[in-house]
DNA sequence: CATTCTCATGGAATCGTTTCCATGACGGAA
DNA sequence: TTCCGTCATGGAAACGATTCCATGAGAATG
């Protein structure tokens, strides 16, 4: 009676419905249904299909029930950088909901390119029921194109028209400045992420407008990469802008200039007070402890996975969704030294 | 001519095979091979194949496909705990190289649960090609059971009978207790992880063994879980075991256990030195930096996936693959103090 | 010139599920 | 008793792609 076509290699084959049709003598449809609409079946029947199923070991095929409904079952999570470890949390809330829905995740990287992030991006749309775009280095336009097709929710920036989770960075910032200023800072810096980065760009202005609010200076210094390594090699341009403190884009980059201010034997918080953003792992064993600004990540990536099943069942609800952040306090801030 | 059944309520239909073969007037099937079995078709209808495809923005339905070939085009890749930062390159790595093979990865997180890794490696099973265990706390026989349905490659763990890859502790070790036993250290600690770990034992009977042979005392002091508050919770008792250096599960329960120490007044390195394990994100942050055995979990990572690929294709080859460590020197290791 | 072989292509079955429609049994209302 | 609505179930057509088999047109061979 053995399967004449497989060759067994490897594994029997599971167990379809038609298996558990043949054992039960009833019609695959009603095994179906028995599976799947609790109620549409008598309940004599149904307890015989579930058992047989059971002893089966019978898991619906996720393939072949995706062609007709057109549902697959999976997200797709789309970063820009796998590296970076503000995703984790992130990572680590969304699977959570989804768990919860039992929904799988498809996780991708673009590596910080835009044309790999739209290649990458419609790769994955055939496979998902709908995409999470981190942190998405692409136009407005394509994103809106994307979401034509499946649903997207975007996080960490919002697209017009297209529902995003972002974290409203204007409570943090307000606590920052208010500090900075309360100790006595005039001259400050902003040290700037990736260009292409709507979040960026938020920050600067935000960080700009409350400063000159308060009466202080500030300047935007560029980094090369929104990295550990571009906070270090930032540390000239700091230094030269002659300020007393750096709000930086991203814990990384601060970190890194942590490190640089270090290795030349400028003292921090004494000779330049450092706050980053985000509060990754790793942010609180710097010495000295670095100062912060938090969004929950892990509730951002909840949030949009909600946002995003929601979506998928048909909720137009929920355009842009903003999350508080909060000053995070540690050893980085001080009065300037002079 | 408009679509009848679909409520056009998302986006259009993408375009299938059908729709190809209806402008260029040829049969489906000569499209399928068109597209995938280049020389199979004549030059010029395979042209105007290609040609209507890319009109229409054709992208094969990954989810019909698996249903006759039986391939899905996706891995899944398992791990204990998302949090954990030495996962990071590890996923990176394996991403890698499954993008060069035009794969999808599957994430999935078992939250350091033998039952829940045991479902959602079965789940997860049904709509991959082959599943990557990354440090399973599962029983041998389970995975072995596992395995034998589809390919799946244990990763920081051997099983008898599965293809695996692990780092082999045992250079970096002898690099870590020949340097502590050249500064003069005689009495030492190896500070746990999880039980159910086998990666654990195999630290275990590694440094029990090399310290012996050097002729210096260790003893083993359990944790409470594999992170950072774990090794501050292990403070006391490594106090109490007096001993003047101390090599740890990993680098989380080290950092924590060195925060610890900051707090109780403790010199690290000078009353206490510490190695961690795998040189993870931020190793280098702590004050003093952590010295630490590295594996590269990276290469682990995509030397996981071609393994696994290579399996599905049919290489029985692969048993046990062992990836070196070494010993990285920072600030937490110095002669004993007294 | 007849025969065989090759090659491009059409036709149809198949993968596992869902779902629409059909059918027959049964119960209750008239 | 008859008729109709309800309900459980069977039957069959999708979904989109692959693949085996069939077919017919030429090319090659003697």
């Amino acid at each position: 009676m053995g399967d004449k076509r497989r060759p067994a290699a490897k594994g029997k084959t599971p167990a379809t419905i038609y298996d558990i049709a043949r054992i039960t003598g009833v019609n695959p449809s009603t095994v179906s249904r028995a599976l799947n609409q609790p109620g549409r079946v008598s309940a004599s029947t149904e307890q015989r299909i579930r058992e047989a199923a059971a002893d089966l070991g019978y898991r619906t095929n996720p393939m072949a029930r995706a062609l007709p409904t057109g549902k697959t079952g999976t997200l797709g999570l789309l970063v820009s950088d796998l590296t970076n470890p503000v995703y984790f949390d992130l990572v680590r809330g969304a699977e959570r909901i989804a768990r919860e829905h039992d929904t799988m995740l498809i996780f991708a990287d673009s590596q910080e390119s835009p044309e790999l992030e739209r290649s990458t991006a419609e790769r994955l749309q055939i496979a998902v029921d709908g995409l999470l775009l981190v942190a998405s280095r692409l136009e407005d336009a394509q994103i809106q194109e994307l979401a034509a097709a499946k649903p997207i929710v975007a996080v960490n920036r919002p697209v017009p028209g297209v529902p995003s989770v972002a974290p409203d960075v204007q409570p943090g910032m307000v606590e920052s400045l208010d500090l900075l200023h309360g100790l006595g800072h005039r001259r400050i810096a902003y040290l700037a992420g990736p260009e292409a980065s709507w979040m960026n760009g938020m920050k600067w202005v935000t960080a700009h407008d409350l400063a000159v609010d308060r009466g202080m200076s500030i300047v935007e210094i560029q980094s090369s990469a929104p990295t550990r390594e571009g906070g270090t090699e930032a540390f000239a341009d700091v230094m030269a802008a002659d300020v007393t403190a750096v709000l930086a884009y991203n814990d990384l980059i601060a970190l890194g200039l942590i490190g640089a201010c270090q290795q030349h034997g400028v003292a921090v918080p004494r000779d330049l007070s450092l706050i980053g953003f985000d509060d990754i792992f790793g942010a609180d064993l710097s010495a000295p402890a670095l100062s912060t600004v938090r969004c929950s990540w892990g509730d951002m990536g909840s949030r949009a996975v909600s946002k995003l099943l929601g979506a998928i069942e048909g909720d137009a609800s929920g355009a842009e969704l903003n999350l508080p952040t909060e000053f995070v306090s540690r050893a980085s801030v001080a009065a300037p030294g002079r």
